[in-house]
DNA sequence: AATGAATGAGAATTCATTCAT
DNA sequence: TATGAATGAATTCTCATTCAT
């Protein structure tokens, strides 16, 4: 007797989410090239074919992080876009992602490593541009939050914060031991993500630095 | 009749130079697992034999590019050592790594993602080690500006510097076209590079700020 | 409760034809070793493991196909044998034979492929050998007809016969559209399926014709 | 001391006809799918890689098999279009064609093989199909040598001319030992390569069977 | 009888590296 | 010094076949 259509599903999935468990585990191990076929299914404790029965072949592996990677990025903007001020907000936002980091820096560095791939490999540019664009749209609702918190240029404010926040997590990932995690982000939150700051601080700001106009 | 031993000299020299641009070229472009051998003797119009008999093997021109980037880096730094006040010195920090980054994006991107480099991968990680042990180096210098800048905490404000500066660049390898590189840059002049900043902020900084602690 | 012996054995027969078919129609329109076995049990609708309680492997699929083949040939030889006369009994072969082609040139194609199969391809040979094992049997009833017919060389004109037959459908199944397919038979019976034939020709026959000598 | 380009080149096309020579070898006696690129390379005692190094791949030895075929018997075809008068050219064609199967059956019958593959096996089809051209465009220099001869229908005598003919070859590749090649060169050369004959027949001739026709 | 998940042997292909010249 | 022919190990991928359910 045949197994019923759900059983087998189950099946399918256990089997392509172990797979895919494996993957993600050498790749942001050895990397996307020192990692091999081979290596993935000797992890996942199938075979090859197995492993082709559910994916295309490495790259599609690939893929399937980076979509998950742009949904998981996606949903922490979510999550902090439905909170109620823009101080919470970002606040929110570096909250999450040093902590994230804290926790795994590997894992911002696999992507990150992703991101700076050369465009003109033709393997991974593709990967690389989708992650770059999920950043894009992460970035416009970003400046609607400077814009509520009523920074007088929003888009540079957001500039300004991601390069400070993904500096700071990439610092994190090249040197993991004895990183002042708590002290950066707290560093971060009382530059970015208080209300009075610009004000404040605009009574001293000088012509030529924009986003902190007086 | 044979050459002089000098003549000798100078075409070997030459011709590593020649391998060595032409690796350059192409690691920068299409990545190093994306360049063959034999396209980089074919970039630099030799042997693939020629080509061994100057470098060991591929990952020795990795080598190569690596050592002379931290040459390069650790010029900058002296140079910036050697200037008169902390204020000029970041203040050319800033200029030249972003300027830098500015006009050649690419390069700025291979390294960054060599520094990525996930740890496990035998063939990278030493090379990835490396860059990192001299950012390391190079940070201590940079505290030593922000010591004699006056800062209340250096470690923590160079820390802050460097994650900024690094952060800004990553944008820019991310975001070439219509990066506002002025104004990041002026920002950055204006919020690491003054005497009097921390002082000035002193009087608003918050207790759970450290860095910016009076 | 269960099935009847007589219904089992039914619905095993169904399944063994539907499974044939399908494999005939793959083999045919793409060849056998462009057709994978999940190809098959696709194209019949069935599951691969059923597909094997049936038949041994894809071999054996392409055992059943020549067998039927020459099951096939062999009535029609029957049938032509079965004629009143030598005459009737050439005509129906070269009807019967060109009109085949001629519907279905695919088939023929595929057949006279695989007899075209080389001696040591160890998986196809046997059956190349099989098809032309059953040529042979025929030709031996050919050679008959045309001793019937009163031929004097009876093999030769046989073998003739055969030539220009086999000749005729390899051209036809090389260019379909446009072949003067009725033209083809009717002098191909003008010219070996009349009885008055070799001996009006006899009289102009040369002596290195032996087959056609008076 | 590096060897001259003229050096290189030899050893280069060596090395090619060598491969070549192993594929044909190969292909013709196991066929084209059940020859691997592994036993080429041992066949011609060479390295798997050398051989990539002078083939893109399987496929492309089997183009050059195509291609020279083809050269092959364009060259025949040039030849017999040589000669002084029709008879001759037919003749020509004749024992050109059957002396070469004669002598190595195999390879008529491997390329009969490729000429038959299903159109729907994208590897081989494109294979097929220019042999098949090359048919055509033979054909229709035949049409003129019996144009010349007189024939009252060019087209259908020397289609009927390729069916005997190919006909005949077909049956030698499967029937070897013991056929009557002469006896049948000799027939074809009679029935075909005569300039009375058709004139001589014509008193006989049947309305129904146009080529014959008075 | 029926299913399709799972296997693994085998095939094609790439490329860093060696070596005879 | 200089060349490029030659190698073979490593890798990706396919597919006939098995087997637990």
């Amino acid at each position: 007797m045949p197994r019923t259509k759900e059983e087998n599903e189950r099946i399918r999935q256990a089997a392509k989410e172990k797979i895919h468990a494996a993957a993600m585990t050498l790749f942001i191990q050895k990397g996307y090239h020192a990692t091999s076929i081979d290596d993935v299914a000797k992890q996942a404790n199938i075979s090859k074919g197995l492993l082709y029965n559910y994916y295309k072949g490495k790259e599609e592996l690939l893929a399937v992080m980076v979509q998950l990677r742009i949904e998981e990025v996606r949903a922490v903007m979510e999550t902090a876009a439905s909170l109620a001020n823009p101080m919470d907000q970002l606040c929110y936002i570096v909250n999450g992602a040093i902590d994230h980091v804290h926790r795994n820096p590997a894992v911002y560095r696999f992507y990150l490593n992703l991101q700076t791939q050369p465009e003109n490999d033709h393997v991974l540019a593709a990967y690389s541009e989708q992650l770059n664009q999920e950043s894009s749209r992460q970035f416009e609702v970003q400046c609607q939050m400077f814009e509520r918190l009523g920074a007088k240029e929003p888009k540079l404010r957001s500039l300004s914060f991601s390069a400070a926040l993904h500096g700071t997590m990439q610092m994190m990932t090249m040197y993991t031991k004895g990183f002042p995690v708590e002290q950066m982000k707290q560093q971060m939150i009382s530059e970015y993500c208080a209300l009075s700051h610009e004000t404040d601080r605009g009574s001293h700001s000088r012509k030529d630095s924009p986003s902190k106009a007086p």
